[in-house]
DNA sequence: TTGTAAGCGTTATCAC
DNA sequence: GTGATAACGCTTACAA
């Protein structure tokens, strides 16, 4: 007993009055008599009558749908940002669509260009690392030209004219080597990933600023760069705690200062007696871990309600002049057991 | 210079010539002359014509939408078995939008009940806690009356006639415990949630049997439960620890499990020659944790792989036949320190 | 109070 | 070879 969908022309035939008349009457339109809307309304109930999403779509220029483009959705941060979004997305009635690109320019143009013909009313997006090494933008220039809505968040460019949310990397990164250094600690090392990355080079950016402002020697040799965020692997990390004297550790994500406090302390170190760590984005890992982390959180959540919103409101004013805005989050450090604290 | 989106009535009227003729030469028709075809396709490629969506999706009856309703995005699990499903679907061309009950029997109704007006060909969905607990299935029913292809996975009912994906919990449960039993652990706990999540049941059900068929008595003191996943705080576990003896633990989740352990570090026990630990959900804890931790891992990406083929396959075939299929998956117990292992 | 018709953008059928 | 027309499901002037 399946019961096909139902529209209005099923109704109209089946009641004998015309397709103008069903829409009206189960929009309860005054023009329409009391017992023919009854009528309608009464079948239509029966008969689990539901207008047609994409018919209404075609009609009014307009899906209720946005997408958003992440490099990896396994990733914690993505994750939260992207639950914001959602639940900003959902209050005010849009369906969110969801594209990886994982970390590839050509997956984040393709599931751009087939979402752009019509099947969403925006972007929100974070580019891919592939992209900003390319440093190629034209899709998203593209897009902005066609009038669509685009929000890029954390991973950005200058480049694009757009709405943009984004958090002060340069700072979270400054006050957390301060907070080393004002802790007496001298040779503070950086874990970083390649910088190509905004974020990557914002964070040591604000590593450099610090260390300059205590005059502190910048020494490369307390700078280990690691090519992939996953590729924890490899003894690359151990060497450098071997071969190295530090004192504290910057590290721009989680798995690296989780990784490395363990190197460290198989190495016979105290956290944070001898090592002080603190790690970029306060995830899952940073909670749990023994000893439990010092992180700079991102508040991923609130970029996702801020680029939602953001988005919605281009997207539903008409007037054409072009503004464009960036706002920018300062990052909270949340203090662990991997600091002394005060 | 907004280039405002073009359609074919545009080109046709622009070039003198008739929509179809458009349509045509822009599908390479042979009807159409090469002249004409030349010439379209330039003007069209020109002004970067795209297709739209949303018109074809009303012709076709067919969106390349996928729905996915998640309890949760920011479970590490969940979010493994979405990368699979995506995978999956761009594959094959389908987009996926994305909705999270938040563990909510009325944010998943209501996510249903918007998509399922012509926006997605079908969905993919793990049941919230609050629908298992409500034991309340008619809008999947109503879904499936109306011929909407359905898979459901990892929490299912048998409620519900459609294709079911999951993994075989209690045998995970059941080979876990027995595990420990065949390291000479006598007193082995159980740490779960409060039952009515399908899983954490068959989980509890594979550790009674495993007990069973060793001789060993179930003792309800070594049952803890936990009111919910994310309430790791409070002193429930600590009390539990000091006041059972204890040589085992199997933890339904890496969050009691990390738990636990750091708990049992505290309180002077050795992991694994006081107590060893087994959890489920093999996910980013598990690996980094301090000892890492012997997990039993849920394969979650390719359990979304699986419904995603299950789902198409569905969507693309005409037969009106109804047949379901449920394919069930044996999780792998990954060995780590938190156990003695061969 | 109800119905007709045009339109959203596309495709398919059938004339010319 | 090309074009007119109907159709997908809905909304909304505008007639009747």
């Amino acid at each position: 007993m399946l019961k096909r969908k139902i529209t209005l022309k099923h109704i109209a035939r089946e009641l004998g009055v015309s397709i103008s008349t069903v829409s009206k009457a189960l929009k309860n339109s005054e023009e329409i008599s009391r017992d023919t809307k009854e009528k309608i309304q009464a079948f239509a109930k029966l008969y689990n009558y539901k207008p047609n999403n994409i018919a209404i779509s075609l009609k009014n220029k307009s899906t209720k749908n946005i997408a958003v483009i992440i490099p990896d959705i396994v990733h914690h941060f993505f994750t939260t940002v992207f639950h914001g979004i959602e639940k900003i997305a959902n209050e005010k009635g849009y369906n969110v669509i969801i594209c990886v690109s994982d970390e590839s320019f050509d997956k984040e143009v393709i599931n751009m260009e087939i979402l752009a013909n019509g099947s969403v009313d925006g972007f929100i997006m974070s580019l891919s690392s592939e992209t900003q090494l390319k440093n190629d933008y034209n899709h998203l220039k593209e897009l902005t030209e066609q009038g669509i809505p685009l929000v890029l968040f954390d991973r950005v460019t200058d480049e694009v004219a757009c709405d943009k949310v984004l958090i002060n990397d340069r700072d979270g990164a400054y006050r957390s080597v301060k907070k080393l250094i004002e802790n007496g600690k001298k040779r503070i090392a950086l874990v970083a990933t390649e910088d190509y990355l905004s974020v990557s080079k914002e964070r040591a950016d604000g590593y450099f600023q610090a260390l300059k402002e205590f005059n502190i020697e910048v020494k490369e040799s307390l700078i280990l760069k690691l090519p992939s965020m996953s590729s924890v692997e490899g003894d690359a990390m151990e060497n450098f705690f071997k071969n190295e004297k530090v004192d504290a550790v910057l590290c721009v994500n989680e798995i690296y200062a989780i990784h490395g406090m363990r190197i460290a302390q198989k190495l016979g170190f105290n956290i944070p007696q001898d090592i002080e760590f603190i790690g970029f984005t306060d995830g899952i890992l940073s909670k749990f871990s023994n000893p439990t982390l010092t992180a700079v959180a991102q508040h991923g959540e609130k970029m996702g309600e801020i680029a939602a919103e953001m988005l919605i409101e281009k997207i539903e004013s008409d007037n054409e002049v072009e503004t464009y805005r960036t706002e920018i989050l300062e990052p909270t450090i949340i203090e662990r057991e991997s600091t002394l604290n005060a």
